[in-house]
RNA sequence: CGGGAGGUAGUUCAGCCCGGUUAGAAUACCUGGUUUGGGACCAGGGGGUCGCUGGUUCGAAUCCAGUCCUCCCGACCA
């Protein structure tokens, strides 16, 4: 007997836990809210880090690193910004602990040592960052600034799951100032593609492109641009936003430029930013109830050899035989693990690697030797077949291929099939209730329908698709004109 | 932050209501042997501050209070 993980079926959100928690992505610790990443989990996100950073040096940006802490007045300098984010701060308020007099051994904070003014742990850093443009910008030939930073954020979350939403997280965020306004939405906007190419080409996740309404936009944002993905339970998931942010930051911290006129006027900034809420987005797009599916691209290990022998006899003549089958397949720049623990037996290792979800599995014994083979199993299907040993690195190579482009089909298919158009609240109510996914509905347009329906129906509008095609219709709930259909859903 | 559930061996859990030998099981682990094409079997063995702190009691895993962590539901979530 092994791990067993709960059924979707059975309970959602414990087979989300029990993914997570067996095959050793993430552990809990000893703080509320906050997870550990094991190894497994956290090579993982090195793959996605890598692939990222890499486009976004493609595109011009370079990395940096900017403080934890940010001083209470500067975090308070752009209203809005401040103002959305207030509730889920952690706050510095000392800087020293001393021997606590009534309990031996035992400490306590210093109340001499408060500090003069409190600091924020960042749960995001535009302030801090603009605080720092301010002296580094003053023509418009230090623009644009394109810069990134990947660091670690806190949100004080009421309720907290692994990768979805923790008080601690891992992310990337960009920070970029512009001369033109022109040149900071087109920024916006392309990160938006890097981050809708990287989910749909690596995580084999399709999403959809999108603008928030006014209600989910970004605080201190005069456009939030996202990707929204779609989970296998019908619950849609921001996976990636991109903020055209004006000049609200440039006025705040006081951040001018003078252009070719000689002319002073205010910077154009942009924000984006993507976060390990991605890993618990890939888990729910693809996994099953044996466990984690990844898409080969990302999967920490690609291929995974298993020995079956009777006797060191037969064992010595696998290695044998593996040492050139990994060889072969390294230099085929495939990543590789030869599980040869005599400790485990093969049905043992067969399952713990589906419910880590490494793509490819191989099996070799006695009888493969002879008949220079080799046994193939794919994770997306369980399909087993017998490939020859003759031009295996090529046929793992299109096989891995494959199932990249087989679970984005199975995503795409899913998610084809869970976007449903609604012309009635009845309707509306029931395709929540009995279908899930995005619901394509007309909207009027204002931020109090979009409260109400919330209220009512728990669904929030998940986006405005960009580029969405233009249909007069009705409000789903007030019946008011409308120009455009929206997409609803329930969310993580 | 509100409601509910939970925390006992690495893991899953029993024991708790009704306090009383040395706290159990399965699984995992260690040793030896037999095994090995889907989570092996036999024999032997090691492993526990019963989440933490305090209280009641001759005696607490068990009763009481506080506290920490987790899960589920809700509120909240740029």
């Amino acid at each position: 007997m092994g791990k067993e993980i709960t059924s979707r079926e059975q309970d959602y959100s414990q087979w989300y836990n029990d993914i997570i928690l067996k095959s050793g992505l993430a552990d809990y610790s000893a703080v509320r809210g906050c997870m550990v990443i094991k190894p497994y989990g956290y090579a993982l996100w090195e793959n996605m880090r890598d692939v990222l950073d890499k486009m976004f040096k493609e595109t011009g940006h370079v990395n940096a690193y900017f403080p934890l802490f940010v001083p209470k007045s500067l975090f308070e300098a752009e209203e809005k910004n401040a103002e959305g984010f207030a509730k889920e701060c952690a706050v510095v308020t000392h800087y020293r602990l001393k021997s606590d007099p009534e309990r031996p051994g035992k400490l306590m904070v210093d109340p001499e040592a408060k500090l003069e003014e409190e600091l924020v742990v960042r749960p995001t850093s535009e302030a801090i960052i603009w605080n720092t443009y301010k002296g580094w910008i003053q023509s418009y030939r230090d623009l644009p600034l394109l810069i990134n930073q990947w660091a670690n954020v806190v949100r004080w979350e009421m309720r907290t799951r692994l990768f979805l939403r923790t008080a601690e997280f891992l992310w990337q965020e960009g920070h970029t100032a512009h001369a033109t306004k022109d040149e900071a939405v087109a920024e916006a906007e392309q990160m938006l593609h890097v981050y809708a190419s990287f989910a749909e080409d690596w995580m084999a996740m399709p999403v959809v492109k999108g603008i928030k309404s006014p209600n989910e936009r970004f605080a201190g944002a005069e456009e939030t641009y996202c990707i929204e993905a779609l989970m296998q339970d019908g619950k849609a998931l921001q996976a990636g936003t991109s903020h055209f942010l004006g000049q609200n930051f440039a006025k705040a911290f006081d951040v001018k430029f003078s252009d070719k006129q000689n002319k002073l006027d205010y910077v154009w900034a942009t924000s984006w930013g993507v976060s390990t809420r991605l890993i618990g987005a890939l888990v729910m797009a693809h996994s099953d109830d044996d466990g984690l599916v990844l898409p080969p691209k990302l999967a920490p290990i690609q291929v995974v050899i298993v020995p079956i022998f009777k006797g060191e006899e037969q064992k010595a003549l696998i290695d044998e035989k593996v040492k050139g089958i990994v060889k072969s397949l390294k230099a085929a720049g495939i990543k590789v693990k030869y599980d040869d623990n005599e400790n485990s037996r093969p049905g043992w290792k067969f399952a713990e690697y589906e419910m880590k979800g490494v793509p490819v599995r191989i099996a070799i014994g006695a009888r493969d030797l002879e008949n220079n083979v080799v046994e193939v199993a794919r994770r997306d299907t369980k399909e087993k077949s017998s490939y020859s040993l003759d031009g295996l690195p090529e046929a793992v190579i299109a096989l891995l291929e494959e199932i990249q482009q087989n679970i984005y089909a199975k995503a795409n298919t899913y998610r084809a099939e869970h976007i449903t158009p609604a012309d009635t609240w009845e309707e509306f109510n029931e395709l929540l209730d009995k279908k899930g996914g995005f619901i394509a509905a007309h909207w009027d347009g204002t931020g109090d329908t979009e409260e109400k329906i919330k209220e009512l129906s728990k669904a929030t509008i998940r986006c405005i698709p960009i580029n969405n095609q233009l249909e007069a219709g009705k409000c789903i709930l007030t019946g008011n004109p409308s120009a455009q259909r929206v997409l609803f859903a329930r969310a993580y």
